[in-house]
RNA sequence: GGCGACAUAGCCAAGUGGUAAGGCGUGGGUCUGCAACACCCUGAUGCGUCAGUUCAAAUCUGACUGUCGCCUCCA
C-alpha cells in the first residue's frame, strides 16, 4: 500500500510501526456551529482510509480530537449569553449526528481539549524545562522555533524567508515574543473567558498543544499517521511536530496525510462570499450518502468543485450502483438455479479481476475515483449476466462482493427492509387490478398519487417495487 | 515576494512512457399499455499552448498561458 507523505512530498510505501496495527490521528472541528461541507470532506476521507485498513485486516487506533475552547466558541458563547461549554456540547451533538448520518465510524478516541488540560500544562512544563519554550512578562508561554532546528520540515518553508513575511505580526502585537515565527502554547484569559490554573498564570491553551498532547496520550509518541486538511500543514501541524518531536526526541508522525479543498466556484468556501453550506442544509436535500459519494468520486488530494448540478450527478451515478445491488438481491432471492452455471465462472474470473482493480486503486494512495470505476464496472456485469438465469450461487457472490467493496467506501447498499404499509399496499393492489382492466388513465392516476407521497413504483418481471424517494 | 497544486469529451473524473477507464448528461434503439429500471448504440484522431527528449509522450524536460491553495483563524 502506498500513501502520499506531505513530508516527504512523495508516495511510500506503507509500512506500520507494529506489525498488524495502525495508530491514525486526525485534527477534528472546532465546534462553534454546524459542521459545512469542507469539514466533512477529511471525516469523509478518513473515515475511508481507516475502513480500508480495516478490510486489510489492521488493527486500527483511531483518534480524533473536537477543539471545544478557542476564540470562535467564546465569540458564539457571548453572542447568545451563555457558557463556552454549552456552545461546545451542543455542536459536538450536533457533529455527531452529522458523522453517523454520512456512515462516519465514531473514532475509537474522541477527546476534547478541556478534559486534557492536565497533559498539556505537563508538556509545556517540559517544554520550558528543556528549554523549547519559554514565559514572557504577562505569564504568556511561547514555543521557542530557533530551538528546533528542523522547524519547518513538514511545510517545507525557509525561516529566514518566513521571518521577513512575518515582520508585519511582530510590529502590531506580541512584541514579548523571541523570534516572530514562536507560537503560543498558553496565554492569560481575558475578562468572561473560561480557564485553567497553570505556574505562568490563569489562562488557557494554545490550539496547537492539544493535539500534540492527545496523540501521545492515546496513541504513543510515535504514530502512523497523522491527518486533516492541507491549510492545517503550516502552521498547525508543522508546530505539532516542534512540540512532540522537542518533547520525545522520536519522529511524531510516519505519514502525513492530507486531504484538499472542496470548493465552491472554484474557490474556497467562505462565509463572507454568501456561498457557504452545512452538512445539515445538504441533508434537507439529499441523503447524505450522496455527500460521501460525491466526495469520493474525486481523489483526495485533487480540491473538488461543489455544485447542485454535480450532487445530482452523484445522486444519479449512486442510484446505479444502488439499483444493481438490490436487483441481485432480488434475484438471488427469486430464481431457481442453484448451482453455478458454466459461463458463470467465467463471469465471476472478471468479477474477480474487477474486485482486485478496485483493491489496486486503493492501495495506490486511496484513489477511491478509480475503485469506483470498479464498482460501475461490477454493476454492469451484474446487470448484464444476473437475472432469474442465473445460477443462485452466482448472484450470492456478486452481491456478496458488492456489498463489501461498498462498504469499505462506507456506501451503504443493504437497503433496509421498507415496514409494510397498508395504505400504499392496498394503492398498489388496486393499480395492478386497474392495468388488468386496462384502465390505464385510473393505474396511471394511482402512480401519480403515490408519486406525490414520496413513492416511486417500478413495473419489473417479478412484480411492482416501490421505494421512497 | 516565498512555497506548492492543478489544466483530459457538454459536465465530473481515472490514467503518469506503449497508443485515452468509469460515471452523469445528450441523442437513437430494445423492453414496457405508458413510465421507471436495465440493456445495446452514440461520444476526445486527441489530453491548456509552443518547443524538446524518445522507436514511442496525456504521461518526461523547458518555456508560456490560465486557475487555485498555503505563507494569518481556517477542513
Amino acid at each position: 500500500m502506498k500513501i502520499y507523505d506531505t513530508m516527504s512530498r512523495s508516495k511510500r510505501e506503507f509500512i506500520p510501526l507494529e506489525e498488524g496495527k495502525v495508530k491514525i490521528y486526525v485534527c477534528g472541528p472546532t465546534v462553534y456551529n454546524l459542521i459545512h461541507i469542507g469539514n466533512a470532506r477529511p471525516m469523509l476521507v478518513f473515515d475511508t482510509v481507516r475502513r480500508y485498513f480495516i478490510y486489510k485486516g489492521y488493527d486500527v487506533c483511531f483518534v480524533s480530537n473536537f477543539t471545544d475552547v478557542d476564540d470562535k466558541i467564546i465569540q458564539a458563547a457571548i453572542a447568545e449569553g451563555v457558557d463556552a461549554d454549552v456552545i461546545s456540547t451542543r455542536y459536538i451533538e450536533e457533529c455527531k449526528k452529522d458523522m453517523a448520518a454520512m456512515n462516519v465510524l465514531p473514532a475509537d478516541v474522541h477527546p476534547l481539549a478541556t478534559k486534557e488540560i492536565d497533559g498539556m500544562i505537563d508538556m509545556i512544563t517540559e517544554l520550558i524545562q528543556k528549554g523549547h519554550a519559554y514565559v514572557a512578562k504577562d505569564g504568556t508561554v511561547y514555543f521557542r522555533t530557533d530551538s528546533f532546528a528542523e522547524y519547518g520540515k513538514l511545510s517545507h518553508k525557509n525561516m529566514d524567508e518566513l521571518q521577513s513575511g512575518l515582520r508585519e505580526l511582530k510590529v502590531s502585537g506580541e512584541a514579548d515574543k523571541e523570534s516572530p515565527s514562536d507560537f503560543v502554547l498558553w496565554k492569560p484569559k481575558k475578562d468572561g473567558e473560561p480557564y485553567w490554573d497553570s505556574v505562568w498564570c490563569k489562562g488557557r491553551p494554545g490550539w496547537h498543544i492539544e493535539c500534540s498532547v492527545m496523540s501521545k496520550k492515546y496513541l504513543g509518541e510515535q504514530i502512523d499517521i497523522h491527518g486533516g486538511g492541507e491549510d492545517l500543514v503550516f502552521p498547525h501541524h508543522e508546530n505539532e511536530i516542534a512540540q512532540s518531536e522537542c518533547c520525545s526526541g522520536k519522529s511524531f508522525a510516519n505519514y502525513w496525510m492530507h486531504n484538499a479543498f472542496l470548493n465552491i466556484d472554484n474557490k474556497k468556501m467562505s462565509k463572507s462570499a454568501g456561498d457557504f453550506f452545512t452538512v445539515r442544509d445538504i441533508a434537507g436535500k439529499y441523503d447524505l450518502q450522496v455527500l460521501r459519494f460525491f466526495m469520493l468520486s474525486a481523489h483526495y488530494r485533487s480540491p473538488i468543485n461543489f455544485s447542485a448540478e454535480l450532487m445530482e450527478a452523484a445522486k444519479n451515478g449512486l442510484e446505479r450502483i444502488l439499483t444493481g445491488v438490490s436487483k441481485l438481491k432480488d434475484g438471488m432471492q427469486a430464481t431457481q438455479l442453484a448451482a453455478l452455471l458454466e459461463e458463470e465462472k467465467a463471469y465471476m474470473q472478471e468479477a474477480k479481476a474487477l474486485h482486485l482493480k478496485f483493491e489496486a486503486a486503493m492501495e495506490d494512495d486511496f484513489n477511491t475515483a478509480d475503485a469506483i470505476s470498479a464498482i460501475f464496472e461490477l454493476v454492469k456485469l451484474a446487470n448484464t449476466t444476473g437475472g432469474l438465469r442465473a445460477s443462485k450461487e452466482y448472484m450470492t457472490y456478486m452481491y456478496k462482493l458488492l456489498v463489501d467493496l461498498t462498504d469499505i467506501l462506507g456506501i451503504i447498499t443493504k437497503k433496509e427492509e421498507e415496514k409494510p404499509d397498508a395504505r400504499i399496499e392496498a394503492l398498489i393492489a388496486e393499480r395492478t387490478q386497474a392495468k388488468k382492466d386496462k384502465d390505464f388513465g385510473k393505474a396511471d392516476a394511482i402512480r401519480e398519487r403515490l408519486k406525490e407521497m414520496g413513492i416511486v413504483l417500478e413495473d419489473t418481471r417479478e412484480g411492482v417495487k416501490w421505494k421512497r424517494i
